[in-house]
This record gives structure tokens, C-alpha cells and sequence, in this order.
DNA sequence: AAAATAAGTAAACATTTATTTACTAATAAA
DNA sequence: TTTATTAGTAAATAAATGTTTACTTATTTT
């Protein structure tokens, strides 16, 4: 039996997230992924089901399940809240700066209903994406170090404003200099967790 | 000379944006929307040269500048400053709340290269959107009021946390009870503030 | 070395796509 | 009322789309 060739696998997925950068997910099809990667079309359905397959998977595994991964390098639970919080803005960053394509596919998981619902699903099927970054919050929130927010708003105070600036930082070839620069970055991310501190009185 | 039929524009422009909420704009095509908008495909090109120029406009001059007027409503760059973030965040989140299709295109604007491309060049040619927002950030930031951040770390701070929180707010469906309620909205606003106000020394 | 089997290719398929053609309808100006 | 002109329709068109068919190639197992 002949293997599969797992470079071809590799092609498809790198070309696929450089296409979608590059033209928008709404003009990728799969002729022209195929000529990319310099492949037949028809390799992309031995490896996907179809189009649908291929997106979800790459998505949720290339993308999302990746970018998980680097978020939660040397990350704790147990870890003190700021440094916790710089720990994650500052792998979220690197992870970006090294996977420029993959940022692009994770913004259309917020606005195409395809990949949303995608998400949605794994979540419930393979278990929470971040659960450690929950256990985080839970805990801070508990010990009363921080407010005592539902979890979808600690999201979106924490990470909205990260992805907003890294999107920024991307956009620094059309401007003289670059905005978003190291020290800016972390002053930000203090500006993040100034608000979110539970203020002793 | 026959006049052309505004409730015909009226309902293309509304029924694009709703097949875009509910299928994802990478499925919008002309003939299902002539289709919803019981007209013929022509009608489409009569009022747009084509389907670029559709979405363009739909983006730009139906979400983004009407955007743009609810959230500038009552405001004024001189307000003090947590009382105009809260003007901000009221008037979006009212917006969308009445605006809900609007929104999904909105999310569109981050991932699709065509949409942001043309909120660019559109900021170039016509004047920035939000300039009463810029000039409220920067008479504090001069003032000593907030931090001295670059306005695009202001609005990454400010805007970028409001419109997750939104789609949080959207999401309820799914959910039992909201999560998102008035007066969380409110504290999380205030976080924001918090976040960014100058601490005195 | 031969057989078995899945990987891979080139070309084709049926649909669907954005856009246009050929026509009709409505209205303002004459 | 007639004419000119644009709005609008139904149907067609050429190109592009996702997917499959028919075939070839590479590799493991016997």
C-alpha cells in the first residue's frame, strides 16, 4: 500500500491559510489551492472530505488548537494574576508574529457562521478550548483579587483588546514606523489588568 | 424618464445583510439575494456596478457610517472622560441591539482583505470616521486625564472589548439565561476606564 | 518478484456563478 | 398625447465552481 505523502498534507494546509490571508476566505476554492500547492484537486479530497471538512479542521486544529497550545506555554493555573496575564498577552504576541497566516483565518472565526459554529461544537464534543485560563480567572476571582466577572466578559476584557493590537501590529507595512512596539505592549496589557484588579478598600 | 424605486435599493441593502448574517458573507451570491429581494438580478446592477461595489457600500456607507452617527449621538470630545467612554459604549451597544444584521458584516471588516482595503481608502479619501473620538482621546491623553497611548491602543483598549462583548450579547441564543446585562455592561465599561485612566502620584 | 492496495494525477462533470442580452414598463418632458 | 429615457424583468451566457471518473504510480506485504 502507498503511504500518504504527509508533505503534500502540509502543503494544503500552509497554502491554504497563505491563500486565505492573502484573498479572503470567500475567494479560496479549491482549484486554485490545488495549483498552489501543486497538486491535483483531487488530493485535497483524500486527505478532507470536501471544503467544508477542510476549513473546520483547518481552523480548529491549525489554527485554534495550535494557537492554544502556545498561549498556555509555561502558563499556570496557580500563577500570581499579573504575571499570569503577561505570561498569556506575551505568548499570544510570539505566537502571531511566527504564525502571520493563521491570525487571518482566526479573525473569520468570529464573523463566518460556518467556523463559529465549528467551534461552538468542539468546545462541547472535545471539551473547552483555555480551560486553564478559565481555572485562572475562577481562581482570582474567588480569592477576590480580581472582580468577579462571568467568564465571557474576563474574555473579552483580556483578549479582545490583545488580538485588536496584534492585528495592529500587522498592518505596520502600510505606516512609516510601527505602532505597537514592546513597550507599548506590555503597557497595555498593565492597562488590562489595572481594570480588571479588584481595588482593596 | 422613470424614477428609480428607493424600497427596491431599500430591500437589497437590507436583505444582503441579512443572508450575510445568517450564511456567512462567503455565500452571498447575486441571484439568492435578487431572489430574497423579489427582484430580477439586473435590478442588483442597476443600482451597483457590481458585486464589489455592493459590498463596499454596504459596508462602508450601511454599517460602518451608520455606525459611526449612532455612536457620535450626544457626544462631544470635550466630555469628561468617563462620562463620554460611557456615552460610546451606550450608543453601540443600543445601535446593535437594533442593528443586529449590521453587526455581522461589522465582524466581516476584520477578516475580509476586500472590506478592509476599502475602509482604508475610504478614510483616506472622505476624512477618518470617529475623528470626535480622536480628538476626545487625545485632549485627555494631553490633559494627563488617561494614559498617553497612540489612538490605535486607545482603540484597541476601548472599541475592542465593546464589540466582543456585543457578540457575546448575540450569542445568548444558545444560552439559557444572558450573560451580558445591563449592569455587567456598565462594570465593564468601567474596568476599561479604570484600565486606562493616569493614576495621580 | 508479483500481487494488492491506496495515493495521486489529468481531465471531465454537472452546477452554480457573476454578469449581460433582449425586451417591457413607467414616467417626465415635449 | 406622444416621445425619449431610464427602471425593471425574464432568460441566457460564458466562466468558474466543488466534486468525481478513469486511470497511473508508488509502496508494502506475500
Amino acid at each position: 500500500m502507498r503511504p500518504k505523502n504527509i508533505e503534500k498534507e502540509e502543503a494544503i494546509r500552509k497554502l491554504a491559510l497563505q491563500l486565505i490571508a492573502e484573498d479572503g476566505l470567500e475567494n479560496l476554492t479549491m482549484q486554485k489551492l490545488a495549483k498552489a500547492a501543486n497538486i491535483s484537486p483531487r488530493t485535497i479530497y483524500i486527505k478532507y472530505e470536501n471544503k467544508e471538512d477542510l476549513l473546520i479542521k483547518l481552523f480548529v486544529d491549525e489554527v485554534i488548537g495550535a494557537f492554544e497550545k502556545a498561549v498556555l506555554e509555561n502558563f499556570s493555573a496557580t500563577m500570581d494574576f499579573a504575571v499570569g496575564i503577561h505570561c498569556i498577552w506575551q505568548n499570544c504576541f510570539t505566537y502571531f508574529k511566527n504564525n502571520r497566516h493563521a491570525f487571518a483565518l482566526m479573525q473569520y472565526g468570529k464573523s463566518s457562521p460556518l467556523l463559529n459554529k465549528a467551534y461552538k461544537e468542539r468546545n462541547i464534543t472535545e471539551g473547552q478550548f483555555f480551560t486553564p485560563v478559565h481555572q485562572f480567572a475562577e481562581r482570582h476571582a474567588a480569592a477576590g483579587t480580581i472582580k468577579n466577572f462571568p467568564i465571557q466578559i474576563f474574555r473579552a476584557l483580556v483578549f479582545a483588546p490583545l488580538l485588536d493590537l496584534i492585528n495592529e501590529y500587522f498592518e505596520h507595512t502600510d505606516r512609516p514606523v510601527q505602532v505597537i512596539t514592546d513597550e507599548l505592549f506590555q503597557s497595555s496589557c498593565d492597562a488590562v489588568i489595572a481594570g480588571i484588579l479588584q481595588n482593596k478598600h
